[in-house]
DNA sequence: CTCATTACTGAGAGCGCTCTCAATTCAATA
DNA sequence: TATTGAATTGAGAGCGCTCTCAGTAATGAG
């Protein structure tokens, strides 16, 4: 049995009101009755009832983080792994806990509210746009503090923390087209997904602004997994690509596997490009060239941002694009 | 502001009481009654504060998930995102939530307290065994339901699943010793995680089993990471081994790397053996031989037994290990 | 010595829920 | 019609905490 705040009232000597005073560092208190409590708090090693006190105050300190599931091969590349640690870090600095929910991306109606309104979390955190996803309309209705990772395609009042995916793309193609290389395929990400299309889009614009056309045949798509950028990059070998864009590390390097299979040099007949940056990136044989996102930080962006909505209600915008950066390697 | 029970039952004209029963499935209630109260909940969608509900019957639903973060390089494998996985699955199964803490593994007493103490939780996970885990003893004096992924080395009262960690080793340092070699390294894992020290005792069983001496100098040490695995080779490559047994995938398709890089052929010159068994593994060049664990199962049948613990408190003991195998692919 | 002022402390309501217990209704039986 | 018991409902205490408010003690000024 857990002790309680009264517990130690009666242990010190004093009343339940003295010791909340001492433990949320209220001003009004003895000097003596205050060291003499935090003495007994210390060695009994109290810990007050947090669902209590949230009650009570009507906040727990506790943010939910949301990362939908199954529609892309969560885990598989270390992108969320990183997020997740970009949030938890900030939250334990801030003196938040985080509670994680993997949720199905057919949400159903009630384990959002479930989410939202469970008066377990102060505010959620939504990794991963999904284009028109049922969360996010409900988590703006809802009018609670929310930030989503990766931008809201429509509605500009939703805050959020994303990186330059549009720019970023756009910076990894235009390298590969400074070295005269016309056939440059890419392997998109998910079509659902907002990193996708903005990627995307960043790709048709390095390609227009050098008057280079696309070519269809070598437009395909992944789900960021190494094993679907495997499978993308085989069915567009045959049209002879001589580079690639990939939307993601994970399908660059499995894409360099394929071309190799195929007995094919890189970058001399297919030069690569990636997107992230993960770990892998710079192990791989060649090494990488791919356009840097800053993930863990994404993240802790996110949860301060998120934090600060919470503290400070107010309507102010809050919104972040963070920069990427080209990191020439040797696969192109 | 969120709706509370009282609401609910002014606008359905019963008492709150009445509302809870319907809520909680309650028995006594009017057909009638029932459909009323459960059609307004439906149409304003209303959920009750966990919170205040956790305060009234001294249960959450909520379990805490702590994953030592720092010593190992965590999230460079992709280890705990599947265990996360696993136990996140099962936990939604159950109707139970999952608190996620990424704790320095230097935890002040305080901090482990508010992880086991704060009344938010109902019991706890811990995964990744360290060596002398100060957490561990806590957890235990505090005879609060717990779960470790990973046996404790001395402490049998403590409940766990983990995997057969020595016994894999040794299947798959028996499979490189199958084949006639002589000088086989090993790139431990790091020395303060019990998991390593199990399956370096079972390549020293492997070993033994034969007759053949361990040879110090092809005995190596890294973190479960790429970059410490192919650091490990590198160091052991002078020393010419003919194959490795590296205590996990991702050291192991880095020592390939090393390997590669050193003008050497796998498995002609060396042999490499890896551990666990994750995607990449099957798509390495040569393809990894490895030791399949089952990880996510690994963590879902850690929060089931949980659940359990937390659900029917008895002291019976609750210990699962779950078996490996041996994948035989081209690198051995 | 009186009164005002400050410093400190405790009582008690209330956060939103559950759950026991007593009250009420209603149909069935005598 | 009176009586019984089951079915249904509401009142109210209590979970552990915070926070306001009133009370008491200590200090200083007049």
């Amino acid at each position: 049995m857990p002790l309680t705040l009264e517990d130690i009232a009666r242990m010190s000597g004093v009343s339940r009101s003295t010791v909340s005073r001492v433990i949320n560092g209220g001003s009004n208190v003895n000097k003596q009755t205050r060291t003499k409590v935090q003495s007994i708090i210390q060695s009994i090693d109290f810990q007050p009832n947090l669902a209590a006190r949230g009650l009570a105050v009507g906040h727990t300190k506790v943010i939910g983080l949301v990362i939908p599931t199954g529609v892309i091969a969560i885990f598989t590349d270390p992108y969320f792994p990183l997020v997740i640690q970009g949030v938890s870090a900030a939250c334990n600095a801030r003196g938040y806990s985080v509670m994680l929910w993997l949720a199905e991306p057919e949400y159903e109606r009630n384990k959002i509210s479930q989410i939202l309104y469970n008066g377990l979390n102060d505010g959620v955190l939504v990794s991963s746009m999904l284009v028109n996803d049922p969360l996010i309309e409900r988590l703006y209705e809802s009018k609670r503090p929310f930030i989503t990772i990766g931008r809201h395609p429509t509605n500009d009042k939703i805050n959020y923390v994303d990186v330059d995916n549009r720019v970023g793309a756009y910076q990894g193609v235009s390298h590969i087209l400074r070295t005269s290389h016309r056939r440059v395929g890419v392997i998109n990400g998910p079509r659902n997904t907002i990193a996708s299309q903005d990627r995307f889009q960043g790709y048709l614009d390095a390609l227009r602004e050098r008057g280079i056309p696309a070519i269809p045949e070598l437009i395909t798509e992944g789900e960021f997994s190494d094993t679907t950028g495997y499978h993308a990059m085989k069915q567009m070998l045959p049209h002879c690509p001589d580079a690639v864009f990939a939307a993601s590390d994970a399908m660059a390097i499995a894409a360099m596997r394929a071309i190799h299979e195929a007995g094919l040099r890189i970058p001399e007949d297919i030069a690569v490009v990636g997107f992230d940056d993960i770990p892998a990136a710079a192990n791989s044989t060649p090494s990488l060239t791919t356009v840097r996102q800053p993930i863990q930080r994404t993240g802790s962006i996110a949860a301060e941002m998120l934090v600060d909505m919470i503290e400070h209600p107010d309507p102010l915008p809050r919104r972040i694009v963070l920069p990427t950066e080209l990191v020439i390697r040797s696969s192109c």
